[in-house]
DNA sequence: AGAATAGTCTTACGTCGTAAAACATTCCAC
DNA sequence: GTGGAATGTTTTACGACGTAAGACTATTCT
């Protein structure tokens, strides 16, 4: 095929660019479709040329979630506003990651210890450490928040009305439109549940975690 | 090779068989290492042979998540003991969940809204409902439960560090030694919290939940 | 200019999920 | 009993996957 660039020359590639392109394809295509193959067509390359900016496919993911999970700036809390500093930090998070729902599968499914993960961790210690938070009481509270984000991405914002997995099989049945003689209470909660707002669930959830950690906080 | 069964002749498989072998292999060998065919060969039987029993290997999946998550039977709650109840529920779901490490990543990465997963959350509504919260409130509380449950479980008891994921690639980095002259407040956290036990964590978010719970029954 | 280096491509291997069809066994109506 | 029909298993095959090995070219350094 004549393309416009012959064997040998460099393509422009660099591992930020990289990242996007696997993200934004993921995005769109979801976390199956992202192969190294695949990804290398997005960028006008042969797959192997990506082994020369991450060591694996694996090392690729993992990029792909320290760019999500380094996004958003930590807030600097001290005793009177850590509150409301860690409800806004967590909503920034949950935008951040509900923005990129085929990826939320991909951050569950590794540790991600890396340099950027480890330093915005020290960050929000010490932030909290500047409200009263021991570092281990800290840590407590950061995986907690985490936690809420993550699973409330993972199931979508409706009752476990999930925004269609990803093209990842044949597993696409909704809860929207469930027999409604046979599950009354479950069709009743998600009805009710679609007049709140998609967040309702989430802000009821932060509102119970916070005011737990104000309670230990004290003793 | 001279096997004792020939073409043709029944190997006696089910589905439940097949679900316990696809969850056996899983857990000693990790998700990865699942394949129809390694699955096959645990059963003394060829890949295909399975398709009889299930459609794809997406429905066998969701049938692993499905066996993992009725497990627990639901509580009878009310209006007196429902904190306690529900602790030991989430308690209970966390040891089922977490005797499988390998599977949690499986869990989170699919809806699973398959029939037993339904009757489940039906008679969980039901029980709420019974300890006076209303349906979608009641929904609230089992998916926050449940985020809490996965996510405790994915990331390991320890601060991050993770039990060795899973053969799934080279991503084997501990958090245990990590620089403690460059992350001060993150090693004394992580040193902090093992000597609390590995459930801490998870019981100080399950407090805390608990008590935003009670909160929300009130108002 | 010549050598080293870095980035890309080509080829190849062993794995995967599963469609299609051949084949053997069991079951049921007669 | 006997002859389909139904059921379970194997065989074979196809197109994807991640990536190791090595060829090739463009750039950079001396």
């Amino acid at each position: 095929m004549s393309r416009s660039r012959s064997q040998g020359q460099h393509a422009g590639l660099d591992a930020p660019a990289i990242l996007r392109a696997a993200i934004a394809v993921t995005d769109r295509e979801g976390l199956a479709a992202l192969s190294m193959r695949r990804l290398g067509a997005e960028l006008g390359v042969e797959a192997m040329a990506l082994y020369h900016h991450f060591p694996s496919k694996a090392a690729l993911l993992d990029g792909m979630v320290e760019e999500l999970a380094v996004a958003t700036p930590v807030p600097k809390l001290d005793e009177t506003n850590w509150q409301d500093g860690l409800r806004t930090y967590t909503r920034a998070q949950l935008d951040n990651v509900a923005a990129h729902p085929n990826l939320v599968t991909l951050i569950l499914s590794r540790p991600a210890v890396t340099e950027g993960n480890l330093r915005m961790m020290e960050a929000l210690l010490g932030s909290l450490g500047g409200a009263g938070f021991a570092p281990s009481q800290a840590l407590d509270i950061v995986y907690a928040l985490n936690t809420l984000i993550l699973v409330h991405a993972a199931l979508g914002s409706g009752a476990a009305g999930a925004p269609a997995p990803h093209g990842d099989a044949g597993q696409n049945s909704r809860l929207a439109e469930l027999p409604a003689d046979r599950y009354p209470l479950l069709t009743q909660a998600v009805r009710d549940s679609t007049g709140r707002g998609p967040t309702a669930r989430f802000e009821f959830t932060l509102d119970a975690l916070l005011a737990g950690f104000g309670a230990a906080r004290t003793s």
